[in-house]
Parts: structure tokens; C-alpha cells; sequence
DNA sequence: ACGTTTGTGTACTGAACAGTCAATAACGCT
DNA sequence: AGCGTTATTGACTGTTCAGTACACAAACGT
């Protein structure tokens, strides 16, 4: 009965989400997501509701992104969970934790979790952002422990440890590269410091 | 034999340094950075070179005040040095490294590297940025790796674990508790994530 | 085929922005 | 006391901003 939209909803959220990720938030105008999405602003605004608004759902969209393939590549069974949280550690650290949403070469800017980078520019005084923010972490929180809990059972990791407290700790060095890397340091040094973090897991303690 | 400024440079930096903090480099206007030090805007161009210079010199003063208090309470004799480390790592995540600077409320905005901040907002598109805040980062990697040897002298730690490793690892979490806290967690889990960190370093095995 | 409904693009508006400038004020020197 | 020098101020400029309004285009039901 009426005009369908010839653009792809999906597809302008991510567009937008690389141009916010590039500028941060205050750093680019509506203009600067207008040419990045091809759309003009009335549909913006009329789909959208403006730069506050593509914001919000982009971000709701990257949070979907990483609820469906981060704990898919950290689920499985319990023999492979060590290995499977090595393999999440060093993709993270290097920006391919959802391989099919960034481009093959592997890109620093995009390596770095969005809803941090947003967290930490706006997050103070933009509650709904934070919310998000926090939501996007706490899926990951939730999913790293699960493959925790998985290497404890596996006998791979110390028992006694607290899966929760790890899951916590491994993700703030995970947010820590994306500050490091910020800094202008190569994937050397970020691997490197993802494979430390790695070596000093607990494992089982054999008397 | 001539006017004498009425303002204090440090001071004036500081206050612009805490806006910029607050607001972000591209959410504070020249106006808000007027405000906030009292100086009109004609000053603020004469004496800083506008709003980049400003935050420029902010950063350089942030290294500065780095550069003479981290070291400080990191450098010791080596018995000592594990006990520094600890408290490092919990002070840093907390917000007090600088106790002199930061308001005695721990307040986390204020916790949060100003040269991590800057460098994530910013650090990719103006290189300036980016070199001082990594300026920032190395002073503290050299101190927290000279510490970490200190320990591995004394036995604490273990002698075959590279030092510098350690250090930017430490320093990866300690970037990381500003992300995380920008999502929203309290000091709790903020000190909960150090602790897991500094209980994790790698002892002198003993056989 | 036509009218209604919705998407789309562009021109517009008032506010906020960064940066400049000329006038004024305060000091040291002679 | 007067002069030269420098800090300081607040008004001014052209630009860019977010958001709105309006005109046009496209598709579907009838």
C-alpha cells in the first residue's frame, strides 16, 4: 500500500557503526553518516530519528552481532575449551571476533569493541549508551566463563578459580588492547600480550 | 616591563585537562574550556594556540606529573617491591596514581589515563595525540617492568618470566578497568579484576 | 488508471562552533 | 609620572552543526 525502502536497514547500522567507530560520536555530523549510508537526512530522521537515535540502534545491532557469534565460537565441548578461548583471546586482540561483519584485512580501528569506544567517550553522560555498552560486555562475561567453566571440567583449568572472576579479568585485557593499540602498537605486541595473559591462566595444580 | 599574567599555567592546564576528561576532546567547546578555567578566549589563543593546543599541553602535563609520581611509588628497594606492585595495581585502577591531583573522592572519571582516553577518541586521526599518549604508556611500562625485576630479585616473582612482558600486561588490565568502569562497574569489581590480575603473576616455583 | 500512503532528497533555520581582532588594563622601566 | 610592552577581555566573523519542513517519487489497493 505504500513506498518500501530500497536500503537495507542492516547494512546502514554497520555503515554508520564504522563511521562512528573512525570519528567517534561527537566527532561526526549527520552529514558525515549521510555519506557514509548514501541516505539523506529526512530518512535518517525518519527511520532513525536522528544522529542520537542511529547511534542507539547501531549499537543495538553490533550487541546482536556479538550475541550470536561470540559464544558460538566459544561454545562446544569441554575437551576443545581451553584451545577455543586461546584461538577467542588472539581474534579478539586483532579485531576478528565477528569475521564476517569486518573486512578481511585485519583492521586496528575496527578491532577495538564499539560499544567501549562509545562507553568510554559519551557513556559518562549518556545513560542509554552505557546500558548498551554494559549489556555488550556482559553477554561476552557470560560467554567467556561458560568456556571457562567448560576448560575447569576438561581439567585444563585450576577448579578453585573462579570462572567469573577470569572471564572478568580476560575481557579487561581484551579492552585493554583496544587502549594499547590505540597507543599505535603493532599486532606483535598486542599478540604478545594476549598470549601472557593466556600462559598465566591457572592450570591444574599436579603434586 | 610588562604585564604579568594573573593565571597559573599548571593550573589552568589541569582544569582544561579535567573538561576534556569529562566531556571528551570533540564534546568540550572553546567556550566550555573558558569556563571551566576562568581564562577568555583571547587568552586561551595567546597563551595555548587554541583548543588543540591546549589539550596538547594538557597531555604534556599529565606526562610530566606521570613521569615524577609513578616512578615514585614503583621504585623502592627489591624486598619491597612486590607489596609496591600490588598497591600500584590497585591505586591505578582506582584512580589515585596521582594522589596530588585527583580529588581525595576517588572519582572515576578522574581515574580513567587521560592519555588512554584522548588517544581512543582522537589518537587515530591526529598523530600528536597518539605519540604523547604512548609517551604516557612507556614511561609507565619502564617503571612497572623495573619494579617487576625489583620483585624478581627478591624472589617474588619468577626470574624466567619476562619483565617487560609482565609490565605491559599489568598495564593492559589497568587500561582495561577504565573501559570496563566506563561501562558502569563499581569499584568492586574494578578491584576484584586487579586483584585476580596480581594474583595470577607468576611466583618463584618452588620444587 | 488514479489516489493514498510512505520513502526520499533538498533547502532552510536558529544555534553553536572555532578562531580573530581591536580596545583596554596592568605592570616595569626610565 | 609617562611610556612601551604584554595580558586580558568581549565582541565579531564565517562556518558548521542538528534538526525541521516541504516538495517530489514510488508503490500498492482499488
Amino acid at each position: 500500500m505504500a513506498r518500501p525502502r530500497t536500503f537495507d536497514r542492516d547494512h546502514v547500522l554497520h555503515a554508520a557503526e564504522r563511521q562512528f567507530r573512525e570519528s567517534g560520536y561527537n566527532g561526526t555530523s549527520v552529514d558525515d553518516i549521510s555519506a557514509a549510508t548514501g541516505l539523506g537526512r529526512g530518512s535518517l530522521y525518519a527511520a532513525f530519528d536522528g544522529k542520537h537515535g542511529v547511534l542507539v540502534q547501531a549499537m543495538a545491532g553490533y550487541f546482536d552481532r556479538l550475541g550470536n557469534v561470540a559464544p558460538k565460537v566459544l561454545a562446544g565441548p569441554d575437551e576443545g575449551a581451553l584451545e577455543r578461548l586461546h584461538g577467542y583471546l588472539l581474534r579478539a586482540v586483532h579485531g576478528v571476533p565477528l569475521a564476517d561483519d569486518v573486512s578481511p584485512a585485519s583492521d586496528r580501528a575496527a578491532a577495538a569493541c564499539f560499544a567501549g569506544k562509545m562507553a568510554l567517550e559519551i557513556g559518562a553522560s549518556d545513560a542509554e549508551v552505557q546500558r548498551l555498552a554494559a549489556e555488550c560486555f556482559a553477554v561476552l562475561v557470560m560467554a567467556v566463563a561458560e568456556c571457562v567453566r567448560a576448560a575447569q571440567r576438561n581439567g585444563d583449568i585450576d577448579p578453585d578459580a573462579d570462572a567469573e572472576d577470569l572471564a572478568y579479568l580476560l575481557l579487561t585485557v581484551i579492552r585493554g588492547t583496544d587502549v594499547v593499540g590505540a597507543y599505535g602498537h603493532g599486532p606483535a605486541r598486542l599478540t604478545q600480550i594476549a598470549e601472557s595473559a593466556f600462559a598465566l591462566l591457572p592450570r591444574v595444580s599436579r603434586h
